[in-house]
RNA sequence: GUGGGUGUAGCUCAGUAGGUAGAGCACCAGGUUGUGGCCCUGGAAGUCGCGGGUUCAAGUCCCGUCACUCACC
């Protein structure tokens, strides 16, 4: 039984339009999920995160078990009872983070060595242990552990990633049927289980590794390794590669991905699923998304400025507060800044997908896609 | 009143043996792609308290003066 059906396609474009069964209910993709790191979208309540039509948040494995601990957790039945969340959450694997945060130690067949961002220690983490915690945060899409490499990286080292990744993700799959096992049924429901293709900037790795995964036979797949600092035309190229060759009937999710025109652009070529801090972590750092582009709120030309952030945006933020009042509590570096800026670029970002999503729904896609542009 | 100290960018201060000025913060403007509320990159900004003098050349040495400050009367 798929947990994945499509409802809609553009007839002129790759985009589609589906329902994804979770645990938690539905969500209706192509969808944006909000980066919810530490168990929480940095600044706002989870009320405030469904006021902006949030249906999905990620989680991160990584930070999670290092800090609070999976024995803080399991007290709770999970993040959703910590976090106070009952929509769906997908949890990172962490294989990023150890490759981008924390001090990388070794990775072997085992898995990867690492020391904490936060007070050194030393830990390994493999496929098995990534599963593990995975489950007791008892996410609801959970990612296999994978071997992200960065940009550039020659041929031979993208292949020995493509092929570590691939085992760890059998090792994955085997870890998980071994750990539903083990889950109270009556409590809990099993999490899906996504592969994370790999390969790097060459197509036929890419090819591989998707075939690889496809063999093996996960609920999703993602594609992993984009936006490291390769410029945006080869991100395209090989997302538009990738996307393809990627079982259809399942969800296709890029991962740490994009800009609002980067989202409408991998949704023409096919994407159903997102994730990204573009839009908290630059709200954070005061840039705010407007239909004509984005702004800086700490510019000096908005000191005056009565108007809200963009006129007729719906969102709590801009429905009640001038630019003005903005750019002062983001020069204060009041805390409320962080929270109304971090609200209108999170209703920002869902609003653009639930409009890529009707357009999808009415074969409009182009349409909205041309109208997208001029807007600008 | 007497003696000492300090006056350099909006703020806090560096400026070595005299060679027409720098940093941090703030300000202005960019960046930010599976998150450390960080960080990075540029930019604008000073008649060096004021007035004389010495010198080819003074923020720097000398004299005077003003302001602030500390100690003692």
């Amino acid at each position: 039984m798929s947990n994945f059906k499509i409802v809609a396609k553009s007839d002129t474009t790759g985009a589609r339009a589906g329902v994804l069964q979770t645990a938690h209910g539905e969500v209706e993709t192509p969808v944006f999920m909000p980066v919810g790191t530490l168990g929480t979208v940095k600044s706002l309540s989870p009320q405030e995160l469904m006021e902006c039509g949030t249906q999905i948040v990620l989680g991160n494995t990584y930070h999670l078990y290092l800090r609070p601990g999976c024995d803080v957790i399991r007290r709770f039945s999970g993040l959703h009872g910590f976090m106070c969340w009952d929509r769906p959450i997908l949890t990172d694997s962490g294989g990023f983070q150890v490759f981008s945060l924390a001090k990388l130690g070794k990775i072997t067949d085992q898995g990867a060595f690492f020391q904490s961002h936060i007070d050194g220690s030393s830990h390994l983490l493999t496929p098995e242990k990534s599963v593990e915690i995975q489950l007791c945060l008892g996410s609801d899409i959970i990612m296999c552990l994978d071997d992200c490499i960065k940009y550039p990286a020659s041929r031979k080292h993208t292949q020995e990633a493509l092929e570590l990744t691939t085992r760890w993700a059998k090792r994955c799959k085997n870890a998980l049927q071994e750990g539903i096992g083990s889950l109270d049924l009556t409590v809990s429901k099993p999490p899906s289980l996504f592969g994370i293709v790999q390969g790097g900037m060459f197509k036929d790795l890419r090819k591989r590794s998707a075939e690889n995964l496809s063999e093996i036979t996960f609920s999703g797949y993602a594609i992993g390794g984009l936006s490291v600092g390769e410029p945006k035309e080869i991100m395209f190229e090989i997302a538009d590669f990738t996307l393809p060759i990627l079982p259809d009937n399942k969800p296709k999710y890029i991962m740490g991905t994009g800009t609002p025109e980067d989202l409408v652009e991998l949704v023409a070529l096919g994407a159903d699923m997102f994730d990204c801090v573009i839009p908290t972590r630059n709200a954070r750092n005061g840039q705010m998304f407007t239909k004509k582009g984005a702004i800086n709120i700490c510019n000096a030309r908005f000191k005056y400025d009565t108007k809200p952030i963009e006129s007729g945006c719906t969102c709590y933020t801009c429905q009640n507060y001038s630019r003005a009042y903005l750019r002062h509590l983001y020069m204060a570096k009041e805390l409320l800044a962080y929270r109304l800026n971090t609200i209108h670029n999170i209703y920002f970002y869902m609003k653009l997908m639930e409009h890529m999503r009707t357009a999808i729904y009415q074969n409009k896609f182009d349409e909205f896609r041309k109208a997208f542009y001029e807007g600008k």
